[in-house]
DNA sequence: ATTATTAACGCAACATTGTTGCATTATAAA
DNA sequence: TTTATAATGCAACAATGTTGCGTTAATAAT
C-alpha cells in the first residue's frame, strides 16, 4: 500500500496548480512558489501528484512540459487524459480543452496507454 | 529569396533520416553519423530541414524531440503534419502513422498553426 | 577558371532542465 | 511520546539546447 504524506511543499504546489487557469511548467511553479522549497523537491512533488492522478502532464510542441490539475470525476476506474491542449504562440498560455476529445482509427495490434494531443496557434484572446 | 546550400552535413543527415523506418532524436542522429560534423551543426541542419518542410518534428510524451522525413506530396500549398505518432514503451521506437488523422471539434476562435498527436503504449512488435 | 559573397560550420562557452546519492527532517502511525 | 520512513535539502552531475565569433566552403558572378 502507498503511504503518501501531505507536506507543505505538496499542498502549496497543488494549490498553485489548482488556482491557475492555464497549465504551468516546473519553472513557472518555482517562481510562483517563492522558494518555499528546493528545486528538486518541486520535481519530486510533481511526479508524485502525477502518479496519484491529481494533476496531469502536458507536453508542449517545443518539448517543454506543463502541469494542470485534473478536473474530472476521480472515481473512474480507468483514468485517461485524452483531451486536447492548446498552446498559444503569442501569449504562450497552455490551456486544457477538456471537452475536446479527438477520435481516430488505429491499425490493429496497438495498445495505447497514454496520449498527448497538443495544438498550437492563436487563442481566442490573441486572435 | 532563400539561398539554402547543399552541404555534406545536410545531405548525410537527411539520408540518415530518410533511411530510418522510425523517427530519430538529435542524439541518435549524432551516433549514426559517426561525427561527420559538430553537435551544433546537427541542431542547425535539423532546424533548416524542418523550416524547408523536408522533415518534421515529433514531440514525444517524455518531452524528447524526434525527427522523421515527410512522406507526402510536396506540392500541397498548406503543408500540415496532422497524423498520429506512436511511441512504444518497450522498444522505444517512434513511428509515424501517416494514415491516422484524428478528427475533433474545436471551439470557435482558435487558429491552429501546428499539431502534435502522440500515443504511447505497445507497438505490434512488442505486444 | 577565378573571384566574390555569404551561408554554413567548428569551437568554446554558457544556459536550462532534469537526475541521483546521501545525510537530515518531519509526517503519520503505533 | 516514540518509531518508521516518506519527504526534503544540498551538492554534484548529466543531458540537451543556445549563442557568439572567427573560419570554411558552397554558390553565383565575372
Ligand atoms: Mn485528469
Ligand atoms: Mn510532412
Ligand atoms: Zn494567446
Ligand atoms: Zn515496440
Amino acid at each position: 500500500m502507498k503511504a503518501t504524506r501531505n507536506t507543505t511543499a505538496k499542498t502549496t504546489i497543488l494549490e498553485i496548480i489548482k488556482n491557475s487557469a492555464v497549465a504551468l511548467s516546473h519553472t513557472e511553479i518555482q517562481t510562483l512558489s517563492h522558494t518555499i522549497c528546493d528545486r528538486v523537491t518541486i520535481y519530486r512533488v510533481l511526479d508524485r501528484l502525477v502518479r496519484e492522478d491529481i494533476i496531469h502532464k502536458i507536453v508542449n510542441l517545443d518539448g517543454t512540459i506543463k502541469y494542470a490539475s485534473c478536473h474530472h470525476a476521480h472515481n473512474e476506474i480507468k483514468h485517461t487524459h485524452n483531451h486536447i491542449h492548446f498552446s498559444c504562440e503569442k501569449c504562450h498560455l497552455v490551456t486544457c480543452l477538456e471537452h475536446v476529445e479527438p477520435t481516430f482509427d488505429l491499425p490493429p495490434n496497438y495498445q495505447v496507454n497514454e496520449v498527448n494531443f497538443t495544438l498550437s496557434g492563436l487563442c481566442p484572446n490573441c486572435l
